[in-house]
DNA sequence: AACAAAAATAATAATGATTACTGTTTTAAT
DNA sequence: ATTAAAACAGTAATCATTATTATTTTTGTT
């Protein structure tokens, strides 16, 4: 079990996506890290950001886009993500009963977390359209 | 806008994932509809699985794993993929109610359709955890 | 403070899933 | 039968992600 060694780096990228709001993908958040630290590595970002995801310290969201989604708030939350513009937004997700989804289908295993992603159209999108 | 002409090999790709429960991926759709069209090519599997996933004739299905995965069953429903031997698993989703999810988080756009994966470790994995 | 082992890094190469391209074949309507 | 659009097979290209390697940081110990 290798133990975990502080990184500037590792530091950085939690700072950054506890931040934000944005859901942003690898290369992103690897754009805006090297504002600060030009010799950042991708690789780094990768590495990090996978390790994060495993402890749960974060969360990799995969939608039907060509990369994934990063997410520094591990409240359970469900995301909607717009057909139109991409954007993803945060939904809370109280009213859904998972333990009923479960015992219904008398489901026996461990659940260790739940990923909801609502597809379609945002509001501004659906606006635009009109136009 | 493209009319849509028959073809023999869209049409084995339904014929497959309309019978399968596997949740198979692109590739292996393509070794199975081989062994009947050894002629058949990759890409042909993938710009008809685009194109049939785009038409709601079928769901794609992106995980944290490296390849997505097709599903032939487009009545609604949720997934349990196991941490451990990646199975993917049909659930029933019918105690989840999504209009209060929307409604309580004031949300108004138009939803097209909802995809809800359950992680952990499914129960013959537990159970060979045990030994 | 110097030392050393483990971990992390930057830089870069490699992998692998998916998409794009091209010349040929199939579909479907006239 | 003719023909234009669509789909195909085969293959090359793209691009997100992972692996490799030599160097630098971290962190515990003298």
């Amino acid at each position: 079990m290798a133990t975990t060694k502080y990184s500037r780096q590792r530091e950085s990228i939690i700072n950054f996506l506890k931040s934000s709001k944005e859901h942003p993908t690898a290369d992103v958040i690897y754009q805006n890290l090297r504002v600060n630290n030009p010799n950042i590595s991708l690789g780094t970002v990768y590495r990090n950001l996978t390790k994060l995801t495993e402890s749960g310290t974060i969360l990799k969201i995969s939608c039907n886009d060509a990369s994934d989604h990063f997410d520094g708030n591990t409240e359970p939350h469900a995301h909607f993500i717009c057909n139109c513009c991409h954007h993803i937004i945060d939904l809370d997700m109280n009213a859904l009963d998972f333990n009923r989804v479960l015992s219904d289908n008398h489901f026996e295993g461990t659940v260790t977390n739940a990923q909801v992603v609502f597809y379609g159209e945002c509001h501004d999108c659906v606006k635009n359209h009109l136009n």
